[in-house]
DNA sequence: AGTTTAACCTGGGTGC
DNA sequence: TGCACCCAGGTTAAAC
């Protein structure tokens, strides 16, 4: 499910509900996720306080004290801030407990997703290649032409590269190459400056205007207060193949790029 | 160093 | 109903 936009109204939903309370407890169901849970996450947190809920890329970083829990939700990882004595379905592999008498209870059917901890966020070889993030000043159109220069690749595999910029993933990929008016396909190091510039500002408002309405539903995604996301409603291209472009009335296409489905319209994007 | 490819999983939808 | 098949929001590790 989760796109950035998807971590960040997961965050925004449970960070409440979490900072500033002590971990009672933690249960594991399930070990086996991308990487094994280690048991520090069960030997190292309760105890501690949860000063921090911060992000990195669509990672959920989970500050105490003494440790930071890392988490990402893959494909199909999910947050809920539940009552802990609520039943845990068949893919609720995590619960942490808090001292407010909440847990946040953490599911993932396919599994893809990961609970890591570390001492330094920073350092951790995870996250310390990882390109800006887009909502900050230093993501701007000349960063990504000068970072364009060596890469013969489609522009759209370029910007899904989370060592070029993180949290962009394959359905914002496709909405902000259709806002900037640049073709999926075209190589990265074929794009003029001004073009850049205009990719650069269709990546910050498309996933801005998906944190602002809850993010993307797909499937079942929902934010950490079980709002669904609305942003579904405005997708221009994804998922759209074959139906009318919403700027020229022309079929949206369908191809396959980077083994991910892909999505544009041959009038409005050169 | 840059690019491509396979791999990790389950569940839902479709078509026969 | 059952079953085979295809598809899905991500990312890494290894091979070229």
């Amino acid at each position: 499910m989760p796109e950035l936009p998807e971590v960040e109204t997961s965050r925004l939903g449970i960070a409440p509900w979490l900072e500033q309370q002590q971990v009672l407890k933690v249960v594991v169901r399930e070990r086996r996720l991308r990487w094994p849970v280690p048991t520090a996450i069960d030997h190292e947190l309760p105890g501690k306080f949860i000063r921090a809920l911060r992000r990195r890329a669509k990672y959920l970083l989970f500050e105490t004290d003494g440790g930071t829990m890392m988490l990402h939700l893959g494909m199909s990882g999910s947050l809920r801030i539940v009552d802990p004595r609520e039943p845990a379905g068949k893919h609720d592999h995590v619960d942490i407990e808090v001292a407010n008498g909440k847990a946040l209870r953490f599911r993932d059917p396919r599994r893809f997703g990961s609970l890591l901890w570390t001492a330094d966020p920073d350092a951790h070889p995870l996250l310390k290649d990882l390109g800006p993030e887009p909502l900050t000043p230093e993501f701007d159109g000349p960063y990504l032409w000068r970072t364009a220069r060596s890469r013969r690749i489609p522009v759209k595999q370029f910007i899904m590269d989370s060592g070029v910029v993180v949290g962009v993933g394959n359905i914002y990929a496709s909405e902000a190459l259709f806002l900037a008016g640049i073709h999926p396909r075209r190589r990265a190091n074929r794009i003029a400056v001004p073009r850049m510039v205009a990719l650069a500002e269709a990546i910050r408002s498309v996933l801005l205007r998906a944190i602002a309405v809850g993010g993307t539903t797909l499937r079942d995604f929902h934010g950490g207060d079980g709002e669904p996301g609305y942003f579904l409603r405005e997708l221009n291209v994804y998922g759209r193949g074959g139906l009318p472009c919403r700027n020229c009335l022309k079929p949206v296409s369908a191809i396959v790029l980077g083994q991910r489905s892909t999505f544009y319209c041959s009038n409005c994007q050169r």
